[in-house]
DNA sequence: AAAATTTACTTCCAGTTGGAACTATTTTGA
DNA sequence: TCAAAATAGTTCCAACTGGAAGTAAATTTT
């Protein structure tokens, strides 16, 4: 088993937090969407359901940017929840460049109904956590998400 | 702008560090894989090749733990990067059921020049934080890695 | 030893992702 | 005003993802 040298240990450290922090995203996010096993919605279009649910009808660019992704994918994500019946897309009056996306009343019924599962799933799994805990993390990583910029 | 009540305070503070964590998560990623730009690698291949770098050979089974992803995706990633001469399937003699994902010469090259990069960027990335503050978020990430159980 | 189970990997499918190129619609500037 | 540039979405392509089903090889059970 080759191991090779990676600089001096403050960088090993950091690798090693990277890929804590990584792991600990990925496994969190798992089990805080395992609500959605048996709803038939990905993880992207609950994620669109939820802008629309706690902001009211967007542009699909400012669904774009809550989405942290590009308005490509969104653009198909959009596509299969209509397909579902689940929102319905509106052309804006005065820039008719502009879509808007409306949650439809199943669409509303549904993420109505996913949504207190996922708070409390995301809860359970910051109960770990005490509250000064939770505070200190999130400081962390805040200043970790701003960047170095 | 619709405002839905989600619950206690512990509710809402709990979504939040967990909106913070997988922003965290995903911008320290995406600068952290920056360095890949120009390499014509995709995260998925650069992870498979890091993993064979520092563990020599592996099964595809091993490198999907390595990668907390199903072994499915890895069949594709692999034939991917065989096909760009990256790395060689070799069947085992003793159990004709698994395969040794070897790097080549070519791909051997790569991920030596690729990764001090990386660990640089992961690098700047943690400079944000003192070695205290890192050693702290390590035990909080650690933990919540670990789940509920 | 034959059947059943398990393990390792592959294949298939729908969805997602990111990048690049494209269309349509404003807005800006010469 | 007409051309150029910017903006909003869409489309296309290659790759990745997860789940489910399939194949082959080894192990366990009977």
């Amino acid at each position: 088993m080759p191991t090779h040298f990676v600089g001096p240990d403050s960088q090993k450290q950091a690798l090693d937090t990277y890929i804590k922090l990584m792991r600990a995203a990925e496994s969190v996010a798992r089990r805080a969407l395992s609500c959605l096993q048996d709803s038939g919605l990905t993880e992207g279009q609950f994620g669109v359901l939820e802008a629309l649910y706690h902001l009211g009808p967007l542009k699909l660019s400012d669904l774009a940017r809550k989405h942290l992704r590009s308005p490509n994918n969104l653009t198909v994500i959009v596509d299969n929840l209509e397909k579902s019946g689940l929102v319905r897309r509106q052309r804006c009056e005065h820039d008719r460049r502009i879509v808007f996306v409306h949650l439809t009343e199943p669409g509303e019924q549904l993420i109505t109904s996913l949504f207190p599962k996922h708070v409390e799933a995301v809860a359970k799994e910051m109960s770990l956590l005490t509250e000064e805990e939770r505070e200190l993390l999130d400081g962390l990583l805040r200043r970790l998400g701003k960047g170095v910029g």
